[in-house]
DNA sequence: TCTGGGGTCCTAGGACCC
DNA sequence: TCTGGGGTCCTAGGACCC
């Protein structure tokens, strides 16, 4: 009885149009229609979003503002609303949800949805697709692209194809007619380096990439990328629509440019630390390696890490296994003179995580480190951190503080947009 | 003129185990 | 007489994505 049609896997990949830049336009009317950029402004800083008119100048995401306004002279630049991007794509994705649980988000503005069983519900794909970009529209006021196919690669390439403001669904048997003509950029896993080298060997379009030999695409990309490309450019997919767990949490700051202190390293160390540990914390993580990354001026990062025997979530023995890490990563570089690097960034993340909803007592600090004169045990760190968290949950973060005053303010990126960064998981 | 912040996955060599 | 073979984990670096 059931249509064999009915059978057939189907994806849907709906995604915000330029979606920071969308929401200032939807709040001030004023904007519509105008060449507009989040963040960043004439004399720097980056843009986070650019709307559609700006970007018809060539103005994109992460692009310096000097850039955006050499490129777009009638460019507006507009503060974020961070707290309406989170609320307003909530509300989109609660409209997903309707149409069915098998929704996996990959970003605030962006998600997969299996809608292999919702069809006998709603409709066609093409039916679903129309009536979630209505529903936005009407609800939320925004514009979203969808894409539709059999396999998530292809959904999120019709996707691309959609926008903006548009849908295409790629009908079962179309797929490689589909797929041929089109860049090889477009691809997921394509990025800049791959490009070119596909470039360099004469591979411009998914087609070209299709009919090239799989180890000849293997030799140029290296072994998983170059399989993964051929299987993909023969609409082979196997990944399925599903809520991926998280796999590392960290923090970074940039710093301008700066010669290491001790303090100056404890004090953002610190800071970073409290970040990570505290959402390990709030997911319930703890995670038993440790990676920091230096940034060396001019641009030149270095990674360091170490694996403990036992899982940590502890802002102290985190912020201590760290300044070893970047001490170390520090006096590993060679200078000519005695002269200290000079460092533009630090990053930590911890990885290799694992569920913690007991206490559990750390094992307190690798043997190479100097204990210093009252460190606190791991059961003393651990209570020390409950009451930071409980102080926060109801005061809000800012009462308790890591951050030292001289690093408090001109920071790169408004508070509110990190947060929401961590909210992207 | 000056480059944000949060992630995933892959590679390659070495250590170590059976 | 001379050098197994597979698997896993760790570390450092890099490409890529939003």
């Amino acid at each position: 009885m059931a249509h064999a049609a009915a059978h057939h896997p189907a994806v849907l990949h709906a995604d915000l149009d330029a979606f920071y830049a969308s929401v200032e336009q939807l709040l001030d009317p004023a904007l519509r229609g105008r060449p507009i950029a989040v963040g960043g402004n004439e004399r720097g800083g980056v843009v986070l979003a650019a709307s559609y008119e700006a970007k018809a100048h060539g103005v994109h995401g992460g692009m310096a503002g000097w850039r955006a306004r050499q490129l777009c002279p009638s460019i507006t630049f507009v503060r974020g609303h961070f707290g309406e991007y989170q609320r307003l794509a909530d509300a989109v994705m609660a409209v997903l949800a309707d149409i069915t649980p098998a929704v996996e988000r990959i970003s605030i503005d962006e998600a997969f949805l299996d809608i292999t069983g919702a069809t006998h519900l709603f409709g066609t794909p093409r039916e679903i697709g129309r009536r979630i970009r209505a529903q936005v529209r009407h609800e939320v006021g925004l514009p979203i692209s969808i894409g539709g196919a059999r396999t998530k690669h292809l959904a999120k390439i019709a996707s691309q194809v959609a926008k903006p403001d548009g849908l295409v669904v790629v009908e079962p048997g179309t797929e490689q007619t589909f797929l041929d003509p089109l860049p090889v950029g477009l691809m997921w896993g394509v990025g800049p380096v791959t490009e070119r080298a596909l470039t360099s060997e004469g591979i411009r379009t998914i087609g070209d990439l299709a009919r090239a030999r799989p180890k000849d695409v293997e030799r140029l990309l290296g072994h998983a990328t170059g399989a993964k490309l051929s299987a993909l450019s023969h609409d082979e997919d196997p990944r399925r629509v599903s809520t991926g767990r998280v796999r590392s949490v960290g923090a970074q700051s940039a710093m301008g440019r700066n010669t290491p202190t001790s303090q100056s390293v404890r004090s953002v160390l610190n800071h970073l630390a409290d970040r990570v540990a505290g959402r390990m914390r709030a997911k319930h993580r703890a995670g038993r390696t440790v990676t920091v990354r230096v940034r060396f001026v001019p641009m030149r990062s270095v990674t360091r890490s170490l694996t403990l025997d036992a899982p940590i979530a502890t802002t102290l023995t985190l912020t201590e296994v760290a300044e070893q890490l970047v001490w170390q990563a520090i006096s590993d570089q060679e200078r000519p003179s005695e002269a200290m690097p000079e460092i533009s960034l630090l990053a930590i993340s911890v990885s290799n995580l694992v569920p913690q909803h007991v206490i559990q007592l750390e094992l307190p600090l690798p043997p190479a480190d100097p204990r210093r004169p009252g460190s606190a045990t791991g059961v003393a760190r651990w209570a020390l951190d409950q009451s930071v968290d409980a102080i926060r949950a109801k005061f809000g973060t800012d009462v308790v503080d890591y951050l030292p005053a001289a690093l408090g303010r001109r920071r790169g990126v408004p508070e509110e947009f990190r947060e929401l960064a961590e909210h992207e998981l």
